[in-house]
DNA sequence: TAAAAGTTTAAACTTTCTTTAAAATTGATT
DNA sequence: AATCAATTTTAAAGAAAGTTTAAACTTTTA
């Protein structure tokens, strides 16, 4: 789950980077209008934490940006002020969610997570792929009954092959999406490997059913139904 | 991914026909508001495109109907008017998006692609000859409810072939696609010949049926209809 | 019916994938 | 702050699958 922050105190950025980070989504920053457009524009994300006030530009502006680009992302605006037209304003422009400054970290976290719940997979909070139930809040997996142990990486791995499910997914795309747009080194998918193949041997441990397909030259593909 | 048009202008009806099914829709067509609700009411659609001035009824009384079915297909209303109480009765109403003619088919393309990523459809746009599904996103072929398993030169050539069906390709045009300018070597197309022959035995195998016609001196055919 | 074009087959070659294990990093605990 | 355990990354060798080549064989057409 990829999350950007786009907030200009860098206190509070680095907090709610820290905080959110250790409950295991991936977080990027951005503290001025400029950066936040940029990222906007070029990446993708799951959630959006958006500050209203920010250096070079309002923050209003960025989510009707986002709107008109037709992203998917949540947004969860964050705002000093305490003001309804500033709050219904933010609402009507398409954002799922308002909070006002102070508040607690576990607060964002609690908001972020039903944030991801309504949006990603919508409402429903657990995910079943034939024998697999994927609690993607909760992060575990479960097979008959008791639970596949994965690392948080095997876990982002199978979330990413699920939302793609029957679908051929290159080791290019995971990279992008398990690490981030950082991912330039072109011939080096070891990791990818090696990750996909303990999610696999652990998968068919518990399933006793090899979901994942090797696609020889293109990727994987994870086969259900 | 199938998409109902309903519209009564024939010209554009045909039009919009003619460009979603070449960017892989699945299309048809109603032109008055009895067969339109007929469809709605007896078939499963992804997205609907209908136009708010019928022959026989007024557009906004199908979308109640689709309501009222709990159909869950993304509708896109298309009207002449740029009325403003128009759309806020559609948006009222439950449509997903609104589209002011006239418009261009790019637009309405691009508008259909971000309903299907809206509502997180799991399949991805899907080209349809005769028995065979291909989904260039995907990455697979499927005939009769199989997938049929290509390499990757396999599917890049089923590709090209699919993209000019029912036209005559040499061997020479098939491997500068396939594999660039740098195919000087004009006497040679034994590779070309091999995969083609590998991906006509795969299709035969699990179709029954010899898509891919030699045409002696020329190249290939793929035949279809 | 000869020449040209297409098909088949299989071996050589290349690329990609799997496996394993050690090195590096991260996180938790004392 | 140091240590230990767990996770992630790197690396390299071997296995598997795909691609190309080439030669023998078959079909088409002039």
């Amino acid at each position: 789950m990829k999350v950007l922050l786009i907030e200009d105190e860098p206190m509070l950025l680095d907090e709610m980077d820290t905080y959110l980070t250790e409950q295991g989504y991936r977080c990027e920053k951005a503290t001025t209008f400029g950066v936040g457009e940029d990222k906007i524009v070029l990446y993708e994300y799951d959630v959006i934490i958006l500050d209203i006030t920010l250096p070079g530009g309002n923050g209003l502006q960025l989510l009707q940006l986002l709107k008109k680009l037709q992203k998917e992302a949540g947004v969860l605006i964050v705002s000093a002020k305490d003001s309804l037209t500033d709050k219904l304003a933010g609402l009507n422009l398409g954002a799922d969610d308002y909070m006002t400054k102070p508040f607690h970290l576990e607060e964002l976290n609690a908001r972020v997570n039903a944030l991801v719940r309504r949006k990603s997979f919508k409402g429903s909070p657990q995910i079943v792929v034939d024998d697999l139930i994927i609690d993607p809040i909760a992060k575990t997996v479960s097979c008959n009954g008791t639970f596949i142990a994965l690392t948080r990486k095997e876990f982002e791995l199978l979330l990413y092959f699920i939302i793609n499910k029957n679908r051929v997914v290159s080791k290019q795309s995971i990279a992008e999406h398990l690490w981030g747009d950082h991912y330039d080194s072109v011939d080096n998918f070891d990791t990818v490997y090696v990750h996909t193949m303990n999610l696999r041997k652990k998968i068919i441990a518990h399933a006793g059913i090899d979901y994942i397909k090797t696609v020889y030259g293109m990727g994987y593909k994870f086969t259900s139904m």
